[in-house]
DNA sequence: GCCAACGTTGGC
DNA sequence: GCCAACGTTGGC
């Protein structure tokens, strides 16, 4: 068996929230339109990973909680619906260009963790989201740093 | 709402 | 393949 690993997946809550997630369950994590998180989608991010789940563009950004990858990336549909906001026609069934993967809901953090917080900590200092300028929706978080945030929270692992 | 950072597009 | 223009992200 493979190693567990870590991911750090953004949302704006207007759009879909850690309550959208808590009261769904489990849900597509759909219309990630980068290439560079898509690599990560498609090749990298496997079920049975972890994921944080962070709040972006409202104040104060954060960490709300955590989710498990349920299985390995495959195409967004969302790119071949016309209707969907993240409609791509370069998108066809042979070359799906985009792909997603289900996250399942695991914990709600009782307190976000906030970004601030995250920066209050020098063993974090390297995670990317605390990197100016850093954009990606699907980043990479170590082993060690998933471990920080989650004793930060104050909550046991959910996915032990 | 502003704007810095950075990804994508398209003319050449 | 370069790079200017443009669009988007996301903190502030």
């Amino acid at each position: 068996m493979t190693e567990r690993r870590y991911w750090l997946m953004k949302s704006e809550p207007s759009d879909f929230s850690i309550q959208d997630l808590k009261a769904a369950g489990t849900a597509c994590w759909d219309g990630v339109r980068n290439y560079q998180a898509r690599n990560l989608l498609r090749d990298e991010i496997k079920a049975g990973d972890g994921v944080l789940f962070y709040h972006s563009n409202v104040k104060p950004p954060a960490l709300m909680g955590i989710a498990e990858v349920v299985c390995d990336g495959y195409a967004d549909h969302t790119a071949r619906d016309p209707g969907s906001a993240h409609y791509d026609p370069k998108a066809t069934p042979d070359k799906p260009v985009w792909y997603m993967v289900d996250v399942a809901f695991r914990a709600e953090f009782a307190q976000p963790v906030t970004r601030d917080a995250l920066r209050g900590r020098p063993e974090l200092a390297d995670m990317p989201v605390l990197k100016k300028g850093n954009r990606l929706s699907v980043q990479p978080v170590a082993a060690k740093h998933w471990q920080a945030v989650l004793e930060m929270a104050g909550v046991k692992d959910p996915l032990d």
